[in-house]
DNA sequence: GGCCAGGTCGGGGTGCTCCCCGATACCGCT
DNA sequence: AGCGGTATCGGGGAGCACCCCGACCTGGCC
């Protein structure tokens, strides 16, 4: 749906425990990318990463001490122009949802073939962001499971207080004694406490304890 | 990087509330896929996609009486076979991340060429997920920084609590009051007392209260 | 056996929460 | 002028949160 003019041969650092899978992927993609380093640890890709600083890294998602995510939360401030594209033999929604976390800008698993690796690693090197189609899917879900994101939902329980006790309730759910809410409101505590009342009893809450994890579940802080 | 072969023409709902521009959608990818409907409303929307459950809808993000959230919050549940592409002339975040939290399985910018955008529907048909590049970059963002996802963050503030005074700091952070909580674990309220003072003293809290935003904050409900 | 951490209780106290009354004042609407 | 909504205060009181003491028991460790 986008078109990628190929910029350039791509530099990759290819990262993964198994020497015979590495050199499976060097004869299929040698040709189209420069690879640059190669790296079977933890602790030597973060070295190696940190001195080539490549254009994108190749990045398995398992390895013996500890994992592509140790190695993005290694050397991605180091390496802010590197790019990291995990490849692994893992569909597992877990594995693909921690290392896109820690900062992978794309995920495919060791199933794909030599051509489409190399369009992976080129659209991934521009600054694309790369899936299999399938595992998108499950960024997707997770995503929509979430509360993440700025979803304006001007919740109709809002409506039904008045400005002032929605003032009154945002410092109620950060924690703030009602002294400490009169104090910042330039009210005495006796006022705060009506607004408090009304504000339970509006939303029929029993107390302040029930109140601040609804207004938690709300993200209203 | 996959291949996709066109599995038959999709079926097309258009949703877009200048008509103008649905005859550009109709004349631009009218030949490749099966446009069976329009609405330019929410209400009309809703109604069109029950009624003819097309294998895809094009939807507006921006529309008068709600936008793309509130037709996808309608129907989803009466047409779940059907897919739904996001495509708007915005390219803001906020924008990105509300449609695609309520269930878009992709998001297009309208500078989309007709053959691309054909590609996108039957892509979206299959099931899979289709971004512009630099749309994609929002929604990972996002959901780098965020907090969802099965990322096994031991905190190390919660192993110098005792097992025990973690439960109680579960219950705590659910608004239990000390009476419940005792009820809850068969231990008196006294009890009680004695784990929850020791939770503020280890965590450094000086109250129930900002224990909860504590506990929000991490996550542990 | 001595020592210590963890879990279990209690007494007593201060401060806060939350509710019940009531009061005043401003503002907009009829 | 009257009426209702909102915001502002106060008294008083029941219950809870939180803390400071001390106490007992259990299990593991040296």
């Amino acid at each position: 749906m986008t078109s990628h003019e190929p910029a350039g041969r791509p530099t990759v650092v290819l990262v993964d425990d198994h020497a015979m899978f590495r050199a499976g992927v060097r004869a299929e993609i040698g040709q189209s990318v420069d690879i640059v380093g190669e790296a079977s640890t933890v602790a030597e890709a973060v070295a190696t990463i940190a001195h080539l600083k490549p254009s994108v890294v190749l990045l398995d998602v398992h390895l013996p001490d500890g994992g592509g995510p140790a190695v993005l939360a290694a050397v991605r401030a180091q390496a802010p122009d590197t790019h990291f594209l995990a490849l692994s033999v893992s569909d597992a929604a877990e594995d693909v949802i921690s290392v896109i976390r820690s900062g992978a800008r794309g995920y495919v698993t060791k199933t794909i073939s030599g051509a489409d690796l190399t369009d992976a690693i080129r659209r991934v090197a521009e600054g694309d962001v790369v899936f299999s189609p399938r595992l998108a899917g499950f960024v997707l879900d997770a995503f929509r499971d979430s509360d993440i994101g700025p979803v304006p939902s001007a919740d109709p329980e809002l409506d039904q207080l008045t400005p002032r006790e929605q003032e009154v309730l945002r410092l109620l759910a950060r924690g703030y004694s009602y002294r400490e809410i009169g104090a910042e409101l330039f009210i005495s505590i006796k006022t705060v406490e009506t607004h408090a009342s009304n504000v339970l009893r509006k939303l029929q809450l029993s107390s302040r304890h029930q109140l601040t994890r609804w207004a938690a579940d709300r993200r209203i802080v």
